[in-house]
DNA sequence: AATAAAATGAACCGTATGTTCCATTTTAGC
DNA sequence: GCTAAAATGGAACATACGGTTCATTTTATT
């Protein structure tokens, strides 16, 4: 096992980022069995991190020898340093929101009422991406922004709550090149706007209950006049979603009555920049990332 | 021992935030040694999940046994059944978007590009809220507050990217019977509804870098004209700040050149909403809460 | 202050754990 | 197709773990 020594000569991964990039890297090198580790060990981190060698083999699918195996392989000492780095992943975890709204020691208030009145919305609007990363359909959404892609015009629809989220998909709209029409009541031009839609065109919809009744009446006729129409709606009984080609179904949590619209303006981005993308012929693929 | 398993008739937690309660409810009736482990346990969670007995007890201060003690006061059958809380604590939170970007499985993508790209603005909006949390200052809050129920008529001041926080706003005050006025370059007014604004009243103002001349020119009016200005822009240096009587830094992440408004849309509802529980007098003082 | 009861500390024990070892199978090289 | 090397399965092993026990100390009661 000496020999070993000097093949591994860069530092082994503190961190499950860094292991997982080594992972990858020599997964085309690994053994049979040992690569099925591999594989699991990625796909279940927390089993790995949680579970003992025995009941991890099981799941696993191979015996309890290989995870040191594996382990020894990328150049640990054995399987337990190895799940340090598992373990060290689940720590280093932000406390959430949520948390930080009840872990509070004894009943004594953390914070002022205010603040507390903040960190509802804060938790809310987490909550509120948490459940649409996890619900979102990529289906669903490739043909939403293929439809959007062949629409001469985007129509947007939306009122009340839902149209601060309309203005934002105008305003970025713009910003991107792309001929979008935002529908308002303000300036009593509605009818007459819809009236010029056609089957080229598209509609983004956006309204949840209790759903404002010119927003539906608008969908029907633009729907019943052939114009696609894309909506963002909280159900599957929304009347949106019966008018609606494409539908998005989004659970935003609220706080002391006011729903989150932190999803909703996610997927409206997504929508928007998706388009875009696609117009550019994909050349410039990869967009700037401000992630670190 | 069986003499205890009378009085323990409830069901012993098996979700943290159950068992912290029971914690703190019994706190008072503990022994010293094990109050001690429960301060310890509550304080520090994820020593409990991962340690063992031996260096957990190091940790605390106590010996090995009291930790086993401590769980069976609780109703567990033993310390390694308390453990499995703590660690399924850590197992419940969900993978974050940041990791969720980049952890595929080898370089083939996982999920469309268009998925990527609302994963992107996601984890844009998920970073944003996580350093609001850390960021905000409570007593900013509350002076920001405490200035807003004083005024008569709430003026909001947005252009472009900001536009659909303010239009928010708008909507939250109206449905929360505060008076406030909207001013948007649109109606070609906006000369003529910040000439009514006095001392008596209040306004929000909202803008980040690059500044629009709009908003910048008309804060700097209705600071002149005594009116308290309340602002929400990126930076110490933004032309906002100087004309601000308080000022909130909110820093929003990007994806692709967007910035998320997740953040600024959260603090938002904060000053809506708290403004209207100072006004209701702080009788109902509760509001409700969607959590869970 | 004396006594009973509860709490605590520390040694002890059975077990389940990670690890090693070796026989067997599979793969690679000639 | 034969041989050497690597990989694998499975049992055996040493140990570190959680739990128990009991003597001692502390607290409460009278």
């Amino acid at each position: 096992m000496d020999d070993m020594a000097e093949t591994i000569s860069e530092a082994l991964p503190r961190d499950f980022e860094a292991l997982r990039a080594l992972i990858l890297d020599r997964r085309q090198s690994l053994p049979k069995r040992i690569a099925q580790v591999a594989a699991y060990a990625l796909d279940n981190p927390d089993e790995i991190a949680f579970g003992t060698a025995a009941s991890i083999a099981t799941s696993a699918g191979v015996q309890p020898s290989t995870l040191i195996r594996f382990a020894q392989h990328l150049g640990y000492d054995g399987f337990t340093s190895l799940q340090q780095v598992f373990r060290e992943r689940l720590r280093e975890r932000t406390t959430s929101y949520e948390e930080r709204l009840t872990v509070v020691r004894g009943d004594a208030d953390e914070g002022t009422s205010n603040r507390r009145i903040v960190d509802g919305f804060l938790a809310a609007a987490s909550k509120s991406l948490d459940v649409m990363s996890r619900n979102l359909d990529d289906d669903t959404l490739d043909r939403a922004i293929d439809i959007l892609n062949g629409a001469e015009t985007i129509y947007i629809l939306a009122r009340r709550r839902s149209y601060p989220v309309a203005s934002y998909i105008a305003y970025a709209l713009g910003k991107l090149g792309v001929r979008s029409q935002l529908i308002e009541s303000a300036s009593g031009l509605s009818p007459e706007i819809i009236s010029f839609a056609s089957s080229r065109d598209a509609v983004i919809a956006i309204s949840f209950s209790p759903y404002a009744s010119a927003t539906v009446e608008e969908a029907r006729i633009l729907s019943a006049n052939n114009v696609p129409v894309i909506a963002i709606t909280d159900s599957a009984f929304s009347p949106l979603a019966q008018f609606a080609k494409v539908w998005f179904e989004v659970a935003e949590a609220d706080f002391g009555g006011f729903r989150s619209l932190a999803a909703t303006m996610a997927l409206a981005m997504g929508l928007t920049v998706g388009v875009a993308e696609l117009r550019r012929g994909r050349k410039g693929k990869k967009s700037a990332n401000s992630k670190g």
